[in-house]
DNA sequence: CTAGAACCTGACATTGACGTCAGAGGCAAG
DNA sequence: CTTGCCTCTGACGTCAATGTCAGGTTCTAG
């Protein structure tokens, strides 16, 4: 298939295709006139790329990584391999942030609904609003 | 305390707390000469606005949402409810997504450890490198 | 053959949360 | 008073992933 296809399919813009090869994240076959053509392959290849973009990995962190992928058996799957640790940590920890973060959100909600609550049983017990009724 | 104390008991830079106020997140009593002057509260809430930016939030977001947490009890408290639902739940849905990538990174690494294990104890089954012992 | 869609390269524009610098003023200690 | 640190405003720089535009080539349907 050709690059729309492709982007179409991995549900991205065709400019991040080409910026994906550019970074050295995904190769394409040229046609004699120069068009890149890829495989199936390529789709599920773009959508963990954008994954792990999604994870907040930089595309020189990636790049290092995705060679394990390609080719498990490389000579350079160990430091990779620690390289994949230490991301697995950094996201596990922005996981953790993240769930943090929602508890807060979890508890402003509930407060404001309290509020509400006591607004619609007992509007005179609030000093904003008693103050102001016209 | 002046805006140097704030910034580093929050973990932020000055720049930020600057910015911050230009975005309408934070407000400060100036002094005479025009210097910021916060309380112990605004550490809070400096961290707080962090934590959100940390969660993917942008400043109009926790603009819209900041006034709820301030007086829970105002009119837009219905407006910002809402809004604090959807926020809560793309937040979700982001963790989810984060979460299924950390699992795909776990997939990885077992794979890339296997290879490695399989590398230590027949070493001469993998062609790669079998063909070039010098 | 020809119109239009899709593709190419290359380059500049954008967005957001800052960094950083310049030039000027404020403030406590010696 | 002055030395040194903190603060002020304002403006430009940054970074990374993409948008977008220009000018040209290639493919495909009629």
């Amino acid at each position: 298939m050709r690059i729309g296809e492709l982007a179409s399919r991995a549900g991205v813009s065709v400019r991040s295709v080409r910026y994906y090869e550019e970074q050295g994240l995904l190769t394409s076959i040229r046609s004699a006139s120069g068009q890149r053509h890829y495989t199936d392959h390529e789709v599920e290849r773009v959508t963990f790329i954008q994954r792990l973009y999604a994870a907040g990995l930089s595309s020189r962190t990636i790049t290092e990584l995705l060679p394990c992928v390609d080719s498990p058996s490389e000579e350079n799957s160990d430091a990779a391999l620690e390289r994949m640790a230490q991301e697995r940590d950094r996201l596990s920890a922005h996981i953790a942030d993240l769930i943090r973060t929602r508890d807060a959100l979890d508890g402003l909600m509930a407060t404001a609904r309290a509020h509400r609550e006591r607004m619609h049983t007992a509007m005179d017990d609030c000093p904003v609003r008693s103050g102001s009724p016209a």
